[in-house]
DNA sequence: AGTGCGATTGACT
DNA sequence: GTCAATCGCACTA
């Protein structure tokens, strides 16, 4: 037995709040779990970024296009894409059906299967291994299969509740962003080492 | 059909 | 700190 076992109770989607950015508030301390065929990789999110309806800085700005179909999934779907070509990025929809919006899961505290992530990302330390959005989908071994997946779902990806309280959450601007850089729509919690970015935004 | 460009990362000066 | 890698897609024509 381990000390800690993560509980992996699914999230229902009447639970999730209505709104993007309440959703992306509220996601903070929940688990991200992935099954795999070589076990359970799970992690708790430390770090979201809200992409609300009507934001030039998010992909659903432009319309639904063939990408970004599962924006527009009732919320507690999984958008999966990749960006620059060589990182994948996993979302959470979070609107109603037929609306297009989404929150970025942008790092994870490694909980089950740190040796298996360890062994996916060449790399040892496990602050390194989901620590940031391209990490996080590697660590787990998300790419665009998983797109579309609907996470209040058992399957191969869904989000649980955690069994200890929420952290306290801070707020920031987005990073990486040409556009609509001024807004405060990144979330994290406060303090924790497995949060992304520099560390003026981690207070 | 051609072009531009990322919601990043890792290697390197 | 700088910078290239690398791919799919959206946009233009």
């Amino acid at each position: 037995m381990t000390a800690a076992t993560p509980s992996y109770e699914i999230l229902a989607r009447g639970e999730l709040p209505v709104d993007t950015v309440q959703l992306a508030r509220y996601l903070i301390g929940k688990l991200v779990v992935r099954q795999t065929p070589e076990g359970v990789l799970s992690g708790r999110i430390v770090e979201t970024e809200a992409y609300p309806v009507g934001d030039a800085a998010g992909h659903a700005w432009r319309g639904e296009t063939p990408r970004n179909h599962a924006l527009f999934l009732t919320r507690g779907h999984a958008y999966v894409y990749l960006a620059y070509g060589t990182s994948w990025m996993l979302n959470v929809s979070s609107e109603a059906a037929g609306v297009g919006a989404g929150v970025l899961i942008r790092a994870l505290e490694p909980l089950a299967g740190v040796a298996t992530m360890q062994q996916r990302r060449g790399v040892q330390n496990p602050r390194d291994l989901a620590r940031g959005p391209g990490r996080l989908a590697a660590a787990l071994d998300i790419d665009r299969r998983l797109d579309g997946v609907d996470l209040c779902h058992d399957g191969a990806l869904w989000i649980a509740r955690d069994v200890h309280d929420a952290p306290e959450v801070g707020i920031s601007t987005r990073i990486g962003l040409s556009r609509e850089t001024d807004r405060l729509l990144r979330f994290y919690a406060r303090g924790n080492r497995f949060v992304s970015g520099p560390k003026a935004l981690n207070r």
